[in-house]
DNA sequence: ATTTACATTAAAACTATTCTAAACTGTTGA
DNA sequence: TCAACAGTTTAGAATAGTTTTAATGTAAAT
């Protein structure tokens, strides 16, 4: 299956959670933003079975690794990872702890005129951080 | 002194620790950035005494709140701060998990077109990771 | 089938951060 | 002066996210 060769791809055997894992974070449709906890939650939820955190932990850092999943920068107790993996940026909402993605039209692509010597750049990313009016600033 | 004022504007009382933690701080000429852990490692070896963490936590929360101090977006598992509470962005050096400030050379001003509704822009960070050509993506 | 290398798991370990409770300090005002 | 009180400091405990460990289980290769 193509999950299967995903994970081949990621140098990971085919096991039974992991197809699950694929699953859950692949087949939708839309792009979607998780923390471990939640997709945790999603797969012990949606396919009634328990799963180990390490394996889940393992398997979503080889997809990192991989470039299957992206592992957004917020500051947070918490790692957030996106299955987007295409270049783009987020809001995210301090109210409610949420991501949400920008779209070309929210954001003109920025433009970096010089690098520091020696090395290549990596990724660029961008954080914009919002909330109501009347909410302090974190 | 120019600390007591610091200190009291945040709504702490000036302390022989918190005196302490301003000095190391804000009499450097350059801005810097670090970790709690770095922080509380200077101070303990530059005045040779010893201070809590919970100490060193508290103020620097309170110095972030009154904008003394800024909070950097990173994917890490510690929290980086900046004495540097300008708009500015950053590269982070994966290889030496160094944070360097951009300067306007580096960078354009991004340009966010259109936000959340009924949000405010809190704050606009762009992160460059950048790491040797030979090494792995983090 | 048997072997071997990799996987899964629960539980323990680890790390950054926050909380707690007790001791301490400094200010106020009788 | 000194009692009372509000705010501080501190060590250590607690917590939460993540990683490691060690035992057991499973897939793939011979």
């Amino acid at each position: 299956s193509i999950y299967t060769e995903k994970l081949r791809e990621s140098g990971l055997r085919p096991t039974r959670q992991r197809l699950k894992i694929c699953e859950v974070l692949f087949s939708p449709e839309k792009t979607f933003h998780f923390t471990v906890n939640d997709l945790t939650k999603i797969i012990e939820d949606k396919l009634s079975e328990k799963i180990s955190l390490a394996t889940v932990y393992n398997t979503i850092h080889a997809f990192k690794k991989k470039g299957y999943l992206k592992e957004i920068s917020i500051n947070s107790d918490k790692s957030y990872f996106d299955t987007n993996v295409t270049e783009h940026h987020h809001f995210f909402d301090e109210d409610t702890n949420e991501l949400i993605d920008c779209s070309s039209e929210d954001i003109d692509s920025v433009n970096i005129k010089k690098n520091i010597t020696g090395k290549k750049i990596k990724s660029v990313e961008v954080l914009i951080k919002v909330a109501s009016d009347n909410q302090n600033q974190k």
